[in-house]
RNA sequence: GUGAGCGUAGCUCAGCUGGUUAGAGCGCCGGUCUGUGGCACCGGAGGCCGGGGGUUCGAAUCACCUCGUUCACCCCA
């Protein structure tokens, strides 16, 4: 087929949809104010070692899903396939980091070159938030409880919230050795994909669902038993902290995050109804990325949610049957040319005075034109034709009772806006 | 990147083991009602049957290739 569609992995948010979107974003943008958190907005794009060095080499983002294009300067450039790294990179660049905390939520379409399934795409959107320059468990727990907020009111599903430590410094080294060692032991049960990876990123081989890597990630050293004091005390902290704003997470030592920068707390939010791609929510500490990029040591937390999963997991909301547009509250029907000439300088002061007002251009029959003023809800139409034309009066028509009256254009909007008013 | 299922009107789908001009419901437009809505009845527009070459007298239907899509693996939001 010549038919132009949208590139595989995208998908377009039709008039009928839009709706919902923006009704999630406006969710989004109120609760996180209400947190405390500004809105910063970043490129789409950034300088592909933002991303590379950040989220790490041997992480699957970096390795095979980035949009990664060279600009006309000869740049190597990658499509944000996520919102940490350039909301780092923007908090350096532009020194917010000298007042601290920072508190920074964003929301926005994200980028993976992968192939597309159920709540998967190749652009897909997230909003996230962003707690720079506190140590405490506090801001972890603050995070969490904003992430779950949003959920509690977007959704009536279920929600579950795993939650781990990945200890710091201190002592994930040992941990990672002992992780390690332990593979190695039984390399040769393990599946190919977790044997290359016990190389490069050997705490990601605990996540694998791999069946006989199962079985060898059972017995594995547990991160609980290698934490130093300071991360279990912070890891008790934070799961008080929640249980003291009614949440309750569950402890799950598999959740280890695929992305190089976490420290300490990390978690996830998952839902069902959404095939086997139910993570709604990720993030965690990440208090050595900022030092890493070459900025001052600076603690910090965040999460990221997909909006699509959320979405869907929310369940289809009832239709407004408005046909995708918005809904107007008077609806102008001309009945012929001189009358619409009439009504259009009309019709745009009603706009002005605050009234979402419509009128059919097309000038079809009556019955027809009323008709779409009631799917759209309409609730009053003014209708003009030569008849009222002549006398300087137009038809008004309540929608609700379908009485009519005739009404003097003077005092047209005055009779309309009382109406609207009862 | 791998595997499986599915591609017929705007939408949801019929179309049996290949047989002339391709169907329904909903939606859309129009008429019955020279100027007054949601009902009813009648009519109409809209399809390179995803694309490509094959087999055949003949393909929406069969085999192959390709593209798209869905779901799953991998992994993640």
């Amino acid at each position: 087929m010549d038919k132009r569609t949208a590139p595989r992995g995208t998908f377009d948010i039709l008039p009928t949809d839009s709706n919902r979107w923006l009704a999630l974003e406006r969710a989004v943008d109120e609760l996180c104010a209400r947190f405390g958190y500004g809105e910063i907005r970043t490129p789409i794009f950034e300088s592909t070692d933002v991303f590379v060095r950040t989220i790490g080499e041997g992480t699957d983002i970096v390795d095979k899903e980035m949009y990664t294009f060279t600009d006309r300067g000869g740049r190597s450039m990658t499509l944000r396939p996520e919102f940490t790294a350039p909301t780092a990179r923007a908090a350096l660049e532009h020194n917010l980091l000298q007042n601290l905390p920072l508190k920074v939520y964003y929301r926005g379409p994200i980028f993976r070159y992968e192939r597309p399934q159920k709540g998967r795409y190749r652009q897909s959107h997230q909003w996230g938030a962003e707690c720079f320059g506190v140590a405490g468990p506090q801001a972890d727990a603050e995070i969490i409880a904003l992430g779950m907020e949003l959920i509690r009111r977007e959704t009536l599903a279920d929600v579950e919230l795993g939650i781990n430590s990945m200890g710091c410094d201190v002592c994930r080294p040992a941990y990672r050795e002992a992780v390690v060692a332990h593979l190695k032991d039984n390399a040769t049960t393990l599946s190919e994909n977790s044997r290359e990876r016990l190389s490069r990123n050997p705490l990601r081989v605990l996540d694998s669902k791999d069946p006989s890597d199962r079985a060898v990630i059972a017995t594995a050293p547990r991160v609980d038993s290698y934490l130093c004091d300071a991360c279990r005390e912070h890891f008790t902290a934070v799961r008080a902290l929640l249980a003291s704003m009614g949440i309750t997470p569950t402890v799950d030592p598999k959740i280890v995050r695929g992305l190089d920068y976490y420290t300490r707390t990390v978690f996830e939010m998952s839902a069902g109804g959404l095939g086997t791609q139910n993570a709604l929510c990720g993030g965690g500490r990440y208090d050595g990325l900022i030092a890493a990029m070459g900025g001052p040591a600076t603690p910090a937390v965040g999460l990221a949610m997909g909006m699509e999963r959320l979405l869907m997991a929310a369940g289809p909301r009832r239709a407004e049957s408005l046909n995708g547009r918005p809904r107007t509250e008077v609806a102008f029907v001309a009945l012929d040319e001189p009358s619409a000439r009439s009504l259009v300088p009309i019709l745009h002061a009603f706009r002005r005075a605050g009234i979402s007002a419509d009128m059919d251009y097309t000038l079809r029959k009556v019955d027809k034109q009323i008709r779409a003023a009631g799917q759209q809800g309409a609730r009053v139409a003014v209708i003009l034709g030569n008849d009222e034309l002549a006398r300087g009066e137009a038809t008004v028509q309540d929608l609700t009772t379908r009485e009519r009256q005739r009404v003097k254009l003077i005092e047209l909007e005055h009779d309309v806006k009382e109406r609207l008013a009862r």
